[in-house]
DNA sequence: AATAACAATTGAACTGGTTCAATCTTTTTT
DNA sequence: AAAAAAGATTGAACCAGTTCAATTGTTATT
């Protein structure tokens, strides 16, 4: 049978209480903590999780949900999530709702059952209405990456139409006027402000935004690269192709590969989160590269600091910065 | 304050055991049933899992470890285990260990430490030694995907010297002789048995078995990458690429596409997994593909029947057959 | 030195379930 | 119809912690 806190305080000579607040990290008499400690040591005592959830309402785990297991740049902040609350002793109960509203709220629901301390979310096209139940339980809720727009709560997310408009300012400073766009679905926030930056810099340089231009692949490789080939396959070809997220670039290179268009001497590509690989090609691509560690890490501080009941600044909203990786696949045209 | 077992005892007129007899699907007299029932539903009762798991020494939770969060074909996987072991009330614990042994050890002690009623184990790469503790604790364990040989427990396996061997025999079949391979980390059991049907199958058909075309792309998609460029860069060429996971042939097929070698016509190319976009791409790719959610959901049933005490046929080793996707990237040769 | 203020300790009561020996009901057997 | 066997119910004890009012110990103040 496991060692209790009983054990420990009949070993140490004390009562188990103040093992209770040693554990705890209260201050105990000097030669009480010694006792303590030593008796913790022989017997190789370890708390029971369970047992200590069940007075304090505590169950140290966070959930954690995700659109979709598979999507990569998700994982990696799921990634830095798990290695920022570890150390904390929390762990997560990762769930992914397949961008299924009912199953979302059936995962919310499974989660409060399990008391998780915190919740965070990757909100893909999830409605206000759902989450309100959530605030009224008192779990701190912090959303990651897609925003929900009137969702008052902690949030860390990209500056997406920045990153969108400093892509297409370096195509136009290129002098590239055939700038075209490959989106996202119409639905998600993330999406939406990614091409809002590519309109606001096609407008801010009196350039028109033309329909011609814009296309949509859906966040998919294959929705990526049926986009890219409608591109070059159709009457205008742009000089100029901005693709919106990694699974779309990853298509779109396999389409302009498949085409025999070069890059960057007959198009000049930007890509998204492009990993590794995006270094090893020929050429090399330029992309846009979002801080999927910082992400992660500042997220699980926040719900952190919220499951301690620190409130200082709520809402918190993060809006970090994306870097542009310049390599190989920007032509200057002269 | 939560509605307990007390409060429904309270007010159906029977005792707290008998609504616990209910709550745990014992047999009720009709009218004690109904009386509970309607309790339950009045007072919108809930089971506190957190509760049960104390005296019963269960948490509801399984644990899974993988190698890599953001590796899609564990992920899938993943998706299938998660929704198998949802259906009877468990939930999992995901955590990775990013390969490193000693992380590894930290995380099942982690898993320990939460009571997590079985554990499913990704095992790329895994010492027997660390894994005999766990044992000794009596806690399920089922292995998926890569093989601890000598370890005895419960395991999913896809048969990979099969799948390799059909591969190659189509090659065979179609009148290639110069059949090149790019394996896994050789240290890893499914990129050794991936390899042994390569070679099995041509020594079947008294065909050597020659380093040349032989190269290790370390199951990532630079690695595969580079791999099919050196093939193509050297003095000489194979006719045939066998590639042996997903994210190596995504990396192939980007070095073949920029290189502008024409497949089927030039090189005939056989993948793995390569999800949709083998059939989007121009020719559509031949490709193996893997049971992920079958896989999933055999190791979460197997997992609840262990956790069940049922330990009928223990231990299973299931040996899932892979299907060859055939499409446009096998040239028979004249 | 006496008193007040503060700090540390104690252990019973509590958290919300499960379990089981004892007891009460019902069904089956003789 | 009585006795025996089987089935259902009861509630106190238990799981391994936390919490808090009461108590004891220590330091500061007058």
């Amino acid at each position: 049978m496991a060692v209790t806190i009983r054990d420990v305080a009949k070993r140490a000579g004390v009562s188990l209480g103040t093992v209770s607040r040693y554990l705890n990290g209260y201050r105990l008499r000097e030669e009480n903590r010694l006792k303590v400690e030593k008796a913790i040591q022989e017997l190789g005592f370890k708390q029971n999780i369970i047992a200590k959830g069940l007075k304090s309402n505590r169950s140290m785990t966070i959930g954690v949900v995700i659109d979709d297991f598979t999507n990569i740049f998700c994982t990696s902040i799921v990634t830095a999530i798990e290695r920022t609350v570890e150390k904390e002793n929390y762990s997560i109960i990762l769930c992914d709702y397949e961008g299924d509203t009912e199953k979302l709220e059936q995962k919310l629901n499974f989660l409060r059952d399990r008391f998780v301390d915190g919740l965070i979310l990757f909100s893909n096209n999830v409605r206000l209405s759902i989450m309100d139940k959530y605030i009224c339980e008192g779990i701190p809720i912090v959303i990651v990456n897609e925003d929900i727009p009137g969702f008052n709560t902690d949030k860390v997310l990209v500056d997406n139409a920045g990153a969108s408009f400093r892509a297409v300012e370096r195509f136009i400073h290129s002098n590239h006027t055939k700038i075209a766009i490959i989106n996202g679905p119409p639905n998600s926030w993330v999406s939406q402000q990614r091409f809002e930056g590519y309109k606001q810099a096609l407008e801010a340089y009196n350039m028109p935004v033309e329909s011609r231009w814009i296309k949509y692949g859906n966040f998919t490789t294959v929705g990526g690269y049926l986009a890219a080939k409608e591109f070059f396959e159709g009457p205008d070809i742009p000089t100029a192709l901005y693709v919106t997220n990694y699974y779309m670039t990853l298509g779109a290179v396999m389409a302009i590969h498949e085409l025999n268009i070069k890059v960057p001497q007959e198009l000049s590509l930007i890509g998204f989160d492009y990993f590794e690989l995006s270094d090893v090609i020929k050429p090399s691509l330029t992309v846009i590269e979002q801080p999927t560690s910082k992400m992660g890490e500042i997220a699980g501080n926040l719900i952190l600091k919220r499951i301690k009941g620190d409130y200082t600044g709520y809402p918190e909203v993060h809006r970090l910065h994306t870097r542009m990786i310049v390599r190989d696949s920007v032509r200057v045209i002269s």
